[in-house]
DNA sequence: GTTAGCACTCAGAGAGTTAGAGTGCTAACG
DNA sequence: CGTTAGCACTCTAACTCTCTGAGTGCTAAC
């Protein structure tokens, strides 16, 4: 591969996201850094046809990029935007800080990314898995009406309504509320497993049995934890970007299939998607621009950008890569605004 | 006017929303029920376009009904079709039961008005209005971090994490919690009110500043469960009725403007409202049957169907019917699903 | 009051034309 | 031998023109 044809895939890449229009050798031609006829480039956009980096909607009309195409472009011949600091700053402060709710930090991180890319963005919340339980309380409601509350290290909290098949005495409640203490303080999210549970239900059965309604309403509730919930913002964009297929916008919008997986199995950095190469996920001419963010080193969650395939990606990738760092750190816990660990709880 | 108009004015309805076209007075002289020539018919039709029923998209096409003609015609003229037996069954099995939860109850319906309808589905969440406050506890979590946990006759339950600038003592908790046990046990949801609120905050703050932010995330939590909630499900079918503004539909799907109000201002019984005639909900040629339901007997939230104006309202409205009839009678407390109100409460 | 007959209207489909952008190929150039 | 100018060719999109048929309104007869 000719260190020209690369000049000039690259240049017609950066043509197309400018224009929208199919690519012709003349606009080439006339471009700044490009000192060849248009004749040459005519040469040498076919060979790069037959190489499979570009493609012609019909005979006489200009190239367009293949997914090839692209896939070249972003990996070897963009040059990355370099974000202003000014810009960094804003982007900072739309983030928050470090007392900013983690929820809500993914959420603005979302907001901030549909605002300077101008396309749907995607955020998925940081799961604790690694966060222990810190606080398991059951609250007597109504007649056999017990509400159970789950509280993480974390600091997420989760309740949940549950029906037993009778009152329990005051002891049984200490009973049930001492055990459930002295087995769940400080496991992980993550390692609380059916086993475990089966184990548990076992052993509160042997007490008395109406128990276990209330072992199993706390396994839902740490699976709900689990959980992973994914946002998209600024939907609306998608369908105002006339090279998408409304039809298939509108089914994502509202099942967005797959895309969880999808963003669960990227490596890390940021990783670029074509709508098409995965059957998951599927809006025929989209990409997805996305990269996973770390918590205290570890991967809690992702965020991204889905766009036309026809994106400013030596803009928005520099974006969704500092969001993602700017999301990590803030998120490390400086031990000081995540609610305790078991040990340093106050008892009322 | 004429038995024979209507009669006319009916079936041109009726073929306009069977064939999607232009109704000619030959297709309604075929008709079995007509047994006049096409000739009568085309004077009536004429009559019938000098009072507004009918107009015609250009002077060589057949007619088509108007806001008025569809209005006269949904009020007058349509004998709804009754729901087969084993149909009302196969709703009956997708909604579920008494003890299905009821946003998961109106989600089914929302599923089940999409299907049956393939028009788009819109559901408000049944908003615990009257239901009253039962139960408030405030649970210390961490250095001077707390859960509030509030919890109301219908078995909404709300938590939310609460940053104070000291900790707690033993008896200032008590205090608070003894307080508000006091002020909120009864008080409806609805009537939670701003001004209540300062006087609260007030009272607690001559005992102890440092509580308000307490009482001020009990009022937060009572917001949120007055926030009526609007899901529109199978969004995507508006999209494909040709019918319908592409570029509206996709605005309307993006901000749902003023439908809230529009379901919320409704009567009693099954209404329709057509796109054009209230600007508020702006999709033109669209049209939107819906009806509230009850739950306990006052008014909990709404259900309907958005489709083109062009729709089946003899098919559709008797459908709209028995849903809000079936969920209200699914969300009638038999007094056994609730949560009970404060008076009945097992204190630990 | 109802009907048959007829002239009239108009949207939409299909065919033909044109303009222009872009190509591939060939031959000349340095 | 790579590069370039020139030219014939291709194909789409827009436009016009024509034609067809469904449907109408009106009139005169039943």
């Amino acid at each position: 591969m000719d260190e020209r044809k690369l000049k000039i895939l690259a240049a017609v890449v950066d043509e197309y996201v400018r224009t929208g229009e199919p690519v012709g050798s003349k606009s080439i031609s006339k471009l700044e850094n490009i000192n060849v006829s248009s004749a040459t480039i005519r040469n040498d956009m076919a060979a790069l046809e037959q190489l499979g980096y570009l493609e012609q909607p019909h005979t006489s009309a200009g190239r367009v990029p293949t997914f090839k195409g692209y896939r070249l472009y972003i990996d070897e011949l963009m040059t990355p935007h370099d974000i202003p600091e000014e810009e960094k700053k804003l982007i900072d402060e739309m983030l928050g800080d470090k007392d900013t709710p983690e929820e809500l930090l993914v959420q603005n991180a979302a907001t901030a990314l549909t605002e300077i890319t101008h396309c749907a963005a995607v955020v998925t919340n940081a799961v604790p898995r690694f966060s222990v339980i810190s606080k398991v309380e059951v609250i007597p409601t109504g007649k056999r009406l017990y509400v159970i509350l789950l509280i993480t290290s974390s600091g997420n909290i989760k309740n949940k309504a549950c029906r037993l098949e009778f009152d329990l005495s005051h002891e049984q409640l200490d009973f049930f509320t001492h055990y459930i203490e002295e087995n769940l303080s400080g496991v992980s999210v993550d390692e609380l497993s059916e086993e475990m549970m089966d184990n548990m239900v076992a052993a509160v059965s042997a007490y008395m049995v109406s128990l276990s309604p209330l072992v199993k309403g706390i396994c839902e509730l740490s699976e709900d934890l689990r959980q992973q919930e994914l946002t998209v913002s600024g939907s609306e964009k998608l369908l105002s970007c006339d090279e998408l297929d409304k039809m298939e916008v509108v089914k994502f919008i509202e099942y967005k299939d797959g895309l969880s997986e999808l963003l669960e199995n990227a490596f890390s950095g940021v990783q670029v998607k074509f709508g098409a190469e995965n059957d998951s996920f599927a809006i025929g001419n989209s990409s997805l621009i996305a990269s996973k963010y770390r918590k205290d080193g570890k991967e809690a969650g992702s965020l991204g950008v889905i766009g036309p395939m026809r994106v400013d990606y030596k803009k928005i990738i520099p974006y969704v890569e500092y969001l993602t760092q700017r999301i990590s750190s803030l998120m490390d816990s400086g031990d000081d605004d995540i609610i305790n660990a078991p040990d340093n709880l106050q008892e009322p």
